[in-house]
DNA sequence: TCAACTCTTTGATCTAAGTCAAAAAATATA
DNA sequence: TATATTTTTTGACTTAGATCAAAGAGTTGA
């Protein structure tokens, strides 16, 4: 299990001073499978680091529950439109194992921005990960067939098929959880 | 017409130093319609500010050209994997106006960032802004009807029409150009 | 260990949107 | 102004994948 301090190390290297304060501002959550973090209609004012577990994000569209995202340990988490913004979220964030969230708020990450200038460059290089990561995977997913995204998926998220069930993984790709059954039997 | 200074000057407040460093080092460029700013295969080592004109970022996939995003003026592009990572990169860009374009490389913002922490606030900024626009531009974007999605793209890009053709519009949207012909004409 | 759920599979049918092809309109070129 | 080229529209046909419905497996808990 990877502390949160240790993922920052990751990418910079902070002193005792910064793992001391970021230390004494964290918050610590044990959850358990199908707890709710976010939800819907709320202000999304944290971001989440996922020690242990699997959160997703989801959504209601038609009545229906449509899985956005699943996130591994090891990963952060936000509604990202809220928490930047400071607007209502759309979507819920729940966990789908029992999992151990660290988080802090938007306002204390501001404070620990301007207050440590490495931190800053945390943040902009956490940034970059994520959008590297959506601009490769969805480069020609609207033309590919319901196959191919499914193979994708698995390409970058092997273990996806042990940590989410059937109807979570087909809405976050988009296609109905038959065809998903389908294209695995096939 | 916005120059690259005073649309950082949007997000962050900079000493003259760094109006001068930053002009000394900008690479600004008139391009006209149809040329290429990027190829296939090649690393993007610069990240763009359009402050004039139309860029596209586009990929072919099974023979076809299919357009990724259009960018309008005062906005940034880049073949964000490529350039983040380093590699080559799977896409183009292009202008489809004839337009004016100021670039930085990679190796430059790195340099910039150190010296200046107030710049990777921009940095970190440009990025949040990219973030929550996709955020929620996507939601729920595979569960719409192909009107819909025409819909939300007029909603978010009102002007669109009038600066990309029909086929660059349909891929992007990820529809056909007859269904969105068909759309148009309802 | 047997109900009561929940999740997954399978079959039959339907439909939105894709494909192919050709005409019409718009734009550029000479 | 006629001609070539590109872009958009329209029609006929096809199809991948959605929907609806019901059966089968797997889990959970008293």
């Amino acid at each position: 299990m990877i502390t949160f301090i240790s993922y920052i190390q990751q990418y910079v290297s902070i002193s005792d001073e910064i793992k001391k304060e970021i230390s004494d501002l964290i918050l610590i959550e044990n959850i358990s499978k199908g707890d709710i973090l976010l939800e819907e209609g709320k202000i999304c004012k944290r971001i989440y680091f996922i020690e242990k577990g699997t959160l997703r994000t989801y959504f209601y569209q038609k009545g229906k529950d449509i899985t956005y995202w699943i996130y591994p340990d090891n990963s952060m988490v936000t509604s990202w439109h809220s928490y930047l913004s400071c607007k209502p979220s759309s979507e819920y964030i729940q966990a789908t194992e029992d999992s151990i969230v660290c988080s802090l708020t938007y306002t204390q990450w501001q404070e620990l921005y301007t207050k440590y200038p490495i931190l800053e460059r945390f943040g902009r290089l956490i940034l970059e990960e994520v959008i590297a990561l959506i601009d490769d995977f969805y480069k020609g997913y609207y033309f590919m067939s319901s196959k191919e995204k499914y193979e994708l998926l698995v390409s970058v998220f092997p273990d996806i098929t042990q940590r989410a069930n059937l109807g979570h993984i087909a809405s976050m790709i988009g296609i109905s959880q038959e065809t998903l059954s389908r294209i695995r039997s096939n």
